[in-house]
DNA sequence: ACTCCCACGTTATAACATTACAAAACGACG
DNA sequence: CGTCGTTTTGTAATGTTATAACGTGGGAGT
């Protein structure tokens, strides 16, 4: 179920609503608790990514905070989502230039995406680090892995079964 | 030894002539078998990219391309780098906008990279695809992946040495 | 009140990528 | 050998994503 499961809940039926305020009041407590300034732009933001188990692009983002009456330029966008993606509400998806609520906020975690290449839907999920070549490999080498990104593409099961 | 382990060539000292020439040659007879044509500007752009275990943004192969004689001209890179991904000779850093020669190529394969922050090295190793969360998650789902793709931040053991 | 830091306002521009359409090269086949 | 269809290239223009740079304002601490 969703309630026990989160890395499927982009996929099923959900109160929305009740995402939303979760993740809100997550980041207005994790904020607060690190004297960092949830503005309201960067709230904004926050909350019209939340809106969406989709990527959103920096510039359709600005087009919605134009909407919402704030300031338009780039430079806002970017410095929100900049603030975001830092303290881990918001993950950026390379493949697609674009942004996308974390499903897990307030945790430390590895994320791996899921990405419908038809519907543009985004599933977050977690990228268990064990057993997998990658490590094994950076330690041979000596590289020290930081961050990964892991990032698949493909069709989500509505979409596979339209095709 | 290199010689065994391709994945981590990048790393070691290595004779980087018979590094190219391999590469171009499972290129040429790879393009010969499928009726592809390694058509001059083709050719060039996988030899600029080959030339080094770096990736290198389009428009930096555009200017060495410009340096070699080539029509400079966006699309000219795109297309040619377009052509190189398809088939398997490069692949793009999504992290970077960037691309990098492929290290095995003629070969199906999912890599994954390693991508040094500092002095920009990429290696590229393989991503076995079991044992891993993602596809778990992806079953349950019912999400169909075509591709993943995988790409480590972090710093190369001289590098990191360094710093 | 002073000052330091952080966030925001604004202009400009850099960096990455594609569309669109015309011309040329190439290959297959009658 | 033509000529037709396909692939590749030439070229201009434009679209999209992201950052630099520099100035302004507001709150916290002294």
């Amino acid at each position: 179920m969703s309630e026990e499961n989160p890395i499927l809940v982009a996929f099923e039926k959900h109160n929305h609503d009740v995402c939303l305020t979760n993740a809100m009041q997550t980041a207005e407590e994790y904020c607060h608790k690190q004297k960092l300034q949830l503005t309201p732009a960067r709230r904004k933001v926050l909350e019209l990514l939340l809106q969406e188990h989709r990527a959103l692009g920096a510039y359709d983002i600005l087009d919605l905070l134009r909407e919402a009456g704030f300031n338009s330029q780039p430079p806002v966008a970017y410095r929100a989502l900049d603030f975001l993606v830092e303290n881990g509400f918001v993950h950026k998806i390379e493949r697609l230039n674009a942004f996308v609520a974390c499903a897990l906020p307030g945790t430390v975690h590895s994320p791996a995406f899921m990405i419908c290449r038809r519907c543009d839907m985004v599933a977050e999920t977690q990228s268990s680090s064990s057993g997998f070549d990658l490590l094994a490999n950076a330690d041979a080498s000596g590289f020290k892995i930081e961050q990964t990104i892991i990032e698949a593409k493909g069709l989500c099961q509505t979409c596979a079964e339209i095709e």
